[in-house]
DNA sequence: ATATGTGAAAGTTTTCACAGCA
DNA sequence: TGCTGTGAAAACTTTCACATAT
């Protein structure tokens, strides 16, 4: 559903004004009835004969995603991949702004990356309350995400993306989603191993 | 599938020798019929009434997912993103190693980042030879993604990681693989947003 | 004419339940 | 007794095909 999204953007982009199904499907590499499925589940949003006009269907999905509006993240654990996000301009500009930033090691406290003073992951729970975090996303060693996972919780955070390589476990009420390179490239190079040709 | 293997490696780290379907199961968040199918998939390699013999597993699902060696991969971007890619160690320490970047800007060019040059991303077709690259990342701003893909089609590289957040097309012998921060934040705004409590 | 919305068919994945082996 | 391996059932997803609206 999300890369509907970043295709419509893209179009949208381009001056497109109106798009098919079948349009959309090729865009995203996918079947066109798939598309129309999924579109017509928030409402009968396309006209017959026409195609979907891209803004309103945009306005509408980004409300029905929950991306019409600011979420206020923190990051624990400001190693590279910490430091990349901090600089990452693309979440921003989507809406999710990276408001403070934690990290255990107390030489990396104090130090200033991309604006952002790195406090210690200790007082996650009093900068949450000031800042208004929503979204916590942890990019510690896979050692130390269980435990940055936990300060998070005990803060009262409710969404959680770990990017370290471990699976945490969160209580019910808490929403935990993962982004793990390696993964990634694991599933590729199964890819690359048994369909050498074709 | 991968997920496994993460979950094994952490056990083996804890010393443990056997792992039962359930117990795997509550590692992963997972059914742990689910789990027997899976493992079942490669071999009867379970042993009633006691369980899996977590060495002896692991090194079968290497062998089957292709990671029972290393692969060279090739970085075409080298911004905060590019950057944390090639200073993260654990990509590496699991076979996965970047053996060249490729950058398109002129002032990068020439710059030594991680120990590693960094060529013009004309430079690839060349440099792939070389050294061998089996694997291409996509690490530069969306709009440049489907020019760096083309790159490394053109050079002949048969499987691609993109990092960025452009869906970019490949012919029917390439694999393409998504990784999608936004993407992922996008679904966790929308699991906070729909189910609120509970 | 053209392209959506949707029921019904086909395909896939997940879960259950239990026979069979250590 | 304890835990795997697996057929059969249930749940879910994808695709097709066509009636329906502009």
């Amino acid at each position: 559903m999300a890369v509907y999204v970043q295709a419509l953007e893209a179009m949208l982009q381009e001056n497109m004004n109106v798009v098919s199904s079948e349009g959309l499907a090729a865009a995203c590499n996918v079947n066109s009835s798939q598309i129309r499925k999924d579109l017509a589940y928030f409402g009968e949003f396309g006209v017959r004969g026409v195609g979907y006009y891209i803004q309103d269907l945009l306005a509408a999905m980004r409300e029905y995603l929950g991306i019409n509006r600011e979420w206020n993240c923190a990051l624990v654990g400001v190693g590279n991949l910490g430091r990349a996000l901090l600089r990452h301009k693309q979440l921003a500009r989507k809406g999710f702004l990276i408001v403070a930033a934690f990290d255990c090691d107390p030489f990396k406290i104090g130090e200033v990356v991309a604006g952002h003073e790195i406090f210690c992951t200790r007082r996650l729970k009093e900068r949450k309350q000031d800042l208004g975090i929503e979204i916590g996303m942890i990019a510690t060693p896979p050692e130390r995400a269980q435990r940055a996972t936990n300060h998070l919780i005990e803060a009262g955070v409710k969404g959680i993306i770990n990017f370290a390589p471990a699976i945490v476990h969160v209580p019910d009420d808490t929403v935990i989603d993962y982004v793990d390179f390696s993964q990634n490239l694991i599933t590729l190079a199964f890819q690359l191993s048994s369909h050498p040709s074709s």
